[in-house]
DNA sequence: GATACCGGTTACTTCAACGGAACCAATGGC
DNA sequence: GCCATTGGTTCCGTTGAAGTAACCGGTATC
């Protein structure tokens, strides 16, 4: 019995998860919903800890995640502005994939480095 | 008791999953460790059921893997060559956080693409 | 002699993400 | 009059990932 090897219609063409709205690892958007995951924060205390992002960044990160239906901004006319933003239905869903890669970094981060340093070095 | 605001210490400096190997919605990194769940591919056939992806690419993707400690590569000696790629045990952790965006993205990406699609239209 | 196969490499280009710095309006406080 | 605050915007530049196209050696087959 030999092993089926995967044909050219192995994966979607238009591979589904290629279109998930963070990338883990990737350098905000991640951080954004696990900030909100207990409730609505400010531009402000969303940038807080976020430390080393710029505005610009963090405004382009929160319009994407907005444009996927991940979060709401909500603006309150007063002076000075507040906005608050808020995950949604759909953006509480991230939180556990989110949840799984933070799991395997905790895991199997020092491993990769390991192998990382021999290899480079 | 007012709900306690993440300060300029939540996130770990060096963010570790920010480091992980592979992008969640990432072109090729998870295709590959996806594919060689069931045991060692050569080359080719990794190649053909990525069908869009160029032998550059898949090189770079590979020696990425292979430089984290994620996949191992046995060359053979024949004519014509013989490569033999192979998940080690720290690529096959990489399969529960691929697994739990895969489901993410069946269960949500439609309610992701009409949020989009309200949101640009 | 030409062609196909395997597993790539090299040079060049394109694109999105990210980052730095400056700037803004409206208001309140000194 | 002057500065601070909030939530950004604008311009400019860098970086890395990805894509395109051409090419390679060595063998086997036609």
């Amino acid at each position: 019995m030999t092993r089926p090897i995967p044909d050219e219609d192995f994966f979607d063409p238009a591979c589904p998860s290629s279109a998930m709205p963070i990338r883990v690892g990737e350098k905000w958007g991640g951080m954004v919903v696990v900030l909100l995951e207990n409730g609505p924060l400010r531009f402000t205390e969303l940038k807080r800890p976020m430390r080393a992002v710029t505005s610009k960044v963090l405004t382009e990160t929160l319009r994407s995640l907005e444009r996927d239906g991940m979060v709401t901004r909500t603006a309150y006319a007063e002076v000075p502005p507040r906005v608050e933003y808020e995950l949604t239905d759909l953006g509480r869903t991230l939180l556990a994939p989110i949840q799984a890669c933070r799991d395997w970094a905790a895991a199997n981060l020092p491993a990769l480095l390991e192998a990382r340093a021999g290899w480079d070095g």
